[in-house]
DNA sequence: CGACTGCATCGATGAACGTCGATGCAAGAT
DNA sequence: ATCTTGCATCGACGTTCATCGATGCAGTCG
């Protein structure tokens, strides 16, 4: 499975994944792009944000299809839409479905996008 | 008791919008997509990534276009896009324009996108 | 002054996206 | 078995996006 914070060797995952420390690969921009697309919009970001804020880890879709002003379909597809991106896992237990976050995504692009140090010891 | 950092219950949560911690709000969700929407394409991501990782924090666009088999104007078009985000900012020195990162807009990213805590009291 | 370079803006075009109603499938209830 | 509920998939429609060539504007050089 994925090593979230694999410090393993032979890991798919290069040395410094950070957006702000060196240049990104273009490979690292493709891969990591269509994840931040997933994020770029309201509806997802928020049931993104319910998913992951549930205690139990764990949200039925009967909950969140209420929680916005759209047809079932739409909400399905923006699902559909953010478990492509890995960000969330579906599970089905009898009659419901339930959604859980998949925390090593997040931390991923929350490490792509933080700062390394103020660069103690860097010149040129 | 404590006064530090406001950790203690009871804190005030309006300053910072976590997204795995509590459900986002309907206008934090709308405020915070079209950000993460500048960012789910990879020739924007490689564009920040150039001008994050820049030593002097400033890049010139004509360092840019060159690196990208793409037309100038699709390469202004997206630093259009990175500044109207609130991501980057241009300043104009003569002849060239220079880009440099604003960050404040990654680091709120990058905030929203941690978990605030591993469960001290909830594990099992 | 005019010519040239760097970058932004404009208008157009094909692809991708968000949304919907209709439909299909799985699982429980009667 | 039949009906009902929960969720996914399909096909369609209007909007937005990424990209281009052409053009415009600002600053520099001769």
């Amino acid at each position: 499975m994925v090593s979230a914070d694999g410090a393993g060797p032979g890991t798919a995952e290069r040395c410094c994944p950070t957006l702000l420390a060196a240049p990104l690969d273009e490979d690292q921009a493709a891969e990591l792009a269509p994840v931040f697309k997933a994020l770029g919009d309201p509806v997802r970001l928020r049931l993104l944000s319910m998913i992951a804020s549930r205690a139990g880890g764990e949200v039925c879709v009967c909950d969140l299809t209420p929680a916005f002003a759209l047809s079932q379909p739409t909400i399905s597809h923006h699902l559909k839409l953010l478990r492509q991106a890995g960000l969330i896992a579906a599970e089905r237990r009898g009659t419901w479905v339930h959604y859980r976050l998949l925390p090593a995504a997040t931390d991923r692009l929350a490490a792509v996008l933080t700062r390394p140090a103020p660069d103690p010891a860097a010149t040129s």
